[in-house]
RNA sequence: CGGGGCGUAGCGCAGUCCGGUUAGCGCACCUGUUUUGGGAACAGGGGGUCGCAGGUUCGAAUCCUGCCGCCCCGACCA
């Protein structure tokens, strides 16, 4: 294990390409940093929509669309906010082509340039509080609680699948609040949805923390973040909910009338995670045989591959078990291709993820068992048929945790507790990982280490313990340990 | 934008230094037969403006000039 992921450490970047590619999750696409997400890789992204978009929807949000074009000068109205975002933007300056005056295909028409450029939403912030002046006019408006669904365009200059593309996929909250301490608390409520989300089904353990001001989203006046562990040891910053304070109110106008009929502005909130997501899934529980889903999140949880030549008696056994097993509610697929070979099939499953995979021949059902295969541990066993769908069902519980697990146990063996520079430094470079140290509290001794080691804070956790130290750089004091990291 | 590398069949590559039959290999694909419990074997078959444009030459994937594109490493970032 050690030694696979060691390897796999040599040429990281390679191995999670492979996998993406192998597992036929996603394609380059004909435009620079764009990438086709196929079918395998979208429906990873669907279950993971559809569990947070019923965690929204519990704690009382609502679902709404904005357009996908925001006019220049909204952008500019709050100013951390365009400086932060001003470097990665796509611009639309024209509306119209013509033909080619030369005859050949098509160009630009120039008479039809916009008396405004659009810039293509790299998030949402400005379009909706611009909407949310009209919206809101009372307390009794308040709060609005807003999520949207849509793509985003960020140009970054060096993309990957998942990771950083130039356009993705991911949902935006907005909400707006009367007072101060209600933002702050949906701010960290959807911290915690997130926390969950990843824990409890993406089964990858976070971490919960602030993010230092540096590191703080554009415009934001608090952004939390939870933040895993690859098996690289770098750090994935997984999800961020930021507390906007009023700044957005004050950009766009957004009053409310008090219940003392009292002008207040409003205080704001927008959170976000994206198809990042899938990324970091693949990087946190795939090995060297490809990609590991874990089974609250695979399409396909249970695979049965009837062996070797599918006989009437082998198919209405097949049958028979993926009807219980649906009635279970677990998602299974029956392997009807009988071209390709049972040992093709089992390399092929493996590496696309699937969970537990169902082997049923001949000899299985002389002893009326079926073989069992399992994702996570690549154990196999017969097992009776009788009582299969309760078995396969634990299986599948049995994985998720296991998982879980065996992240959180890589993510322990990957943390360090340093007090020393030159020790930090070693362990940054060599081991890599999640490193606890102190530090002063300065944004200039945060970007001296950045500079001479690649390692950002990834937060001032959560639960941060209160300890005396000093700072392993300037000797200065501090009261507790923040995180870090080097990160995606 | 800096530093490296690469463009030859759907994918992965050899051939390029040192120009010379009809441009080759593996995988994938199509047909047939035998197979089928961990990536089947054999036989036959289809698929190429050798990134683009000029040039040198009797002759260019190969040499020269220009251009385009992609990948990796950095800076930027979710």
């Amino acid at each position: 294990m050690a030694k696979e992921i060691t390897a796999r450490a040599v040429n990281y970047s390679q191995w999670y390409l492979d996998i993406v590619r192998k597992a036929g999750l996603a394609d380059n696409s004909a435009v620079r940093g764009c990438m086709v997400i196929k079918p395998a890789g979208y429906a990873i992204w669907e279950n993971m929509r559809d569990q947070l978009d019923r965690m929204f929807k519990e704690s009382g949000h609502v679902n709404a669309y904005f357009p996908l074009f925001i006019p220049k000068s909204f952008l500019s109205k709050e100013a951390d906010h365009v400086e932060g975002f001003a470097k990665e933007c796509a611009v639309v300056t024209h509306h119209r082509l013509m033909n080619n005056p030369d005859g050949k295909g098509v160009v630009v028409d120039p008479d039809a340039r916009l008396e405004e450029e659009l810039v293509i939403r790299p998030t949402s912030e400005t379009i909706i509080w611009n909407t949310y002046r009209d919206w809101i006019n009372s307390y009794r408006d308040l709060p609005l609680l807003i999520n949207q669904w849509a793509n985003v365009v960020r140009w970054e200059m060096r993309t990957r699948p998942f990771l950083r593309t130039a356009e993705f996929l991911w949902q935006e909250g907005h909400t707006a609040h009367a007072t101060k301490e209600e933002a702050i608390s949906e701010a960290q409520t959807i911290h915690e949805i997130y926390a969950r989300f990843a824990e409890d089904y993406m089964a990858m353990p976070v971490i919960k923390g602030s993010k230092t001001e540096s590191e703080r989203f554009a415009g934001a006046v608090e952004t939390y973040t939870i933040e895993a562990l690859m098996q690289d040891g770098k750090a994935l910053q997984a999800g961020t909910s930021h507390f906007l304070g009023q700044n957005f109110a004050r950009a766009f106008d957004v009053k409310y009338l008090t219940s003392e009929n009292k002008e207040e502005y409003v205080w704001a909130t927008s959170w976000g995670v994206s198809t990042r997501l899938v990324g970091g899934l693949i990087m946190t529980h795939s090995d060297d045989e490809g990609l590991v889903i874990p089974p609250r999140l695979a399409p396909v949880q249970v695979v049965i591959v009837p062996i070797p030549k599918p006989s009437d008696e082998i198919m209405s056994v097949a049958e028979r078990i993926a009807e219980r097993l649906k009635e279970l509610g677990i998602r299974v697929r029956i392997d009807r291709d009988d071209k390709k070979r049972p040992g093709f099939k089992f390399a092929e499953y493996e590496m696309k993820g699937v969970p537990v995979r169902l082997g049923i021949g001949a000899r299985d059902l002389k002893q009326n068992v079926v073989e069992v295969a399992r994702r996570d541990t690549s154990g196999k066993e017969s097992v009776l048929l009788d009582g299969i769908e309760q078995h396969v069902r634990s299986l599948l519980e049995e994985i998720q945790d296991n998982l879980f697990k065996k992240a959180m146990l890589f993510r322990q063996e990957h943390t360090s507790w340093v007090d020393d520079f030159d020790q930090f430094r070693e362990i940054i470079n060599d081991k890599g990982g999640y490193v606890y140290a102190h530090w002063d509290g300065t944004a200039e001794t945060e970007s001296k280490i950045k500079d001479l080691t690649k390692a950002t804070i990834r937060c001032i956790p959560i639960d941060q313990e209160k300890e005396s130290g000093r700072d392993m750089l300037t000797g200065a004091p501090s009261s507790g340990r923040v995180l870090f990291a080097k990160a995606y």
